[in-house]
DNA sequence: ATGAGGGTTCCACTCACTGGAAGGTCAAGA
DNA sequence: TCTTGACCTTCCAGTGAGTGGAACCCTCAT
């Protein structure tokens, strides 16, 4: 499939996913007329970096992730200890998503009163773990 | 505080402490000698922003969610919806980031034996909702 | 009074895109 | 066959969110 495809397939710009090439992130094959063409591996490995920076995850985290999946002779230890690492960053995220979620939801609970008094909540703002 | 303080108490560089006052994020009070001088509230917003930045909102996403504790005297239906939006963003970013922790965890287990074959999981990865 | 360790501004750089210009490719219809 | 429009290409410039460094000011202990 040619890059237009694969962008909407992906929900990616077009112009991203040139620049994930530039970058070296991915590696579409060349047609003779010179367009790009995608195999579904590229749009899967796509969605995932999409999915990730939109998360928070940089682009070197992308590429070692991708990398873990890609590098089959890598050994297991090794594996094992990227992805841990990997894990723990996802949970740290999820915990402090959690947080915020709470955060906003007694403010909408709370501070939401037709007359608005002074919101308790700015005094919790950024001390929720 | 000075700005060393705050930004050691927000765990943010004093780089981006100054740019955020910059482009208007946070509005630190002067000392006589030119110090910006950081109060309690100061540094609750820029931890805040820190860690709503790390989970890949925008700083647009964090004007808006800080404007939500300041503006008293906006009209609860506008918090509401404002907040109801936000909320449903942090859900979705939980779901995805469950969604990548269970990949992550299957490759641990499944594809890291120490002759790990072709790896069953690039080819669903992306695809997790 | 001097030196270390803060602080200040300003300017240039990076990273991760994003927009636009200038032009090549291709399928469909007059 | 020609043209039109949607698609693709590269290249270059601009943006958003910082980040590094130079040059200089402030403060406090020795």
């Amino acid at each position: 499939m040619n890059i237009g495809t694969a962008a909407q397939k992906a929900n990616l710009p077009t112009k991203t996913i040139r620049y994930y090439e530039d970058i070296g992130l991915i590696k579409p094959q060349r047609d003779v007329n010179g367009y790009r063409v995608f195999r579904d591996q590229d749009v899967h490995k796509l969605n995932f970096v999409g999915r990730a920076r939109a998360l928070g995850f940089s682009i070197e985290d992308c590429r070692n992730l991708l990398a873990l999946w890609e590098d089959k002779g890598r050994a297991s230890a090794d594996v094992r200890a990227i992805a841990k690492a990997h894990l723990a960053q996802i949970d740290a995220k999820i915990a402090d998503l959690s947080g915020m979620r709470d955060t906003l939801g007694d403010l909408v609970r709370d501070c939401a009163g037709d007359a608005r008094p002074d919101c308790p909540i700015l005094s919790k703002l950024g001390t929720l773990g």
